[in-house]
DNA sequence: TATTGTTATACTCTATAACTATA
DNA sequence: TATAGTTATAGAGTATAACAATA
């Protein structure tokens, strides 16, 4: 038997992910262009904007970003040389090093995520009610994910 | 004069940003280790993916995947060499050569799609007014964007 | 003159394997 | 023995600049 006629056609799950995947272009197009402003590769933009939330052992850092913690030394060579990060021992185990942000590794993240202009005019232009269905919606399809940002 | 109460509490900007940075990095890892096991890079299972649609110009190519044209040619080179892609002369310029999936390399990004498990399962959860919804959203805040996929 | 694809170059990112110093 | 960080190595991605062929 046939259903209640819908005011909005059927979305299949190619049409979505075919969506995700341009959506995801969009950001990342962004967050490639605020990064390049400050002079920071996609990579080095989304190591500091990872520490933003805390210092973390280059294991962790490794896992959070989901790369090989071989990785993690030349990454971090290169923004502690620029004075973007700093390496700390750990009081507690002596083979781990803490990474944290220097005040200029602050102020870089910072600024390249206050120059998204592209985003943030996007998700400004949702009202009250739009955002909190964004959001919720987003919550539950990809609720437990590990975060690669 | 204080509004309405609202049942949701309001979504601020920020909120929303780094929850789109969650959600898109879980929909890219998705992508990265589908396109592993088919024994290929991020980067080559979004130049399939874009030559799903159809041949293009190495020069179209490289402003679809935003990146300079010079990359393009050792990128089609390696898929070239492992028989996924084909360089064919334009008829109508012979400076342009056109790009185009072999029947392996349409076999390689469908099946590529196809083992995106995660973030296909996330939206199979979704019920038909849901993903309507959310491809309106999606639709609307990202609006026009490159796509970069 | 302008454009297409390529080459040469340099740097970054990435994984694998082996090493060192700790635990 | 196991783990954290590093090193060495190799391959892939990326941008810049210069070039040959063609428009």
């Amino acid at each position: 038997m046939p259903g209640i006629p819908r005011a909005t056609p059927r979305v299949d799950t190619a049409q979505l992910m075919e969506l995700l995947a341009t959506s995801l272009g969009a950001y990342y197009g962004d967050f490639t262009e605020a990064a390049a402003r400050e002079n920071l590769t996609a990579s080095q933009g989304k190591t500091l904007s990872v520490l933003r939330r805390g210092p973390a052992a280059m294991r962790v850092l490794a896992q959070t970003l989901s790369c090989d913690a071989s990785n993690m030394t030349g990454l971090i060579d290169r923004l502690e040389k620029r004075g973007l990060v700093r390496r700390e021992p750990s009081p507690t185990d002596r083979r781990v090093k803490n990474v944290l942000l220097t005040a200029e590794g602050e102020r870089a993240v910072d600024a390249l995520r206050a120059s998204m202009h592209t985003t943030t005019a996007a998700l400004d232009a949702l009202d009250d009610d739009e955002r909190a269905t964004l959001h919720d919606l987003l919550t539950r399809t990809f609720a437990g994910a590990k975060d690669k940002s």
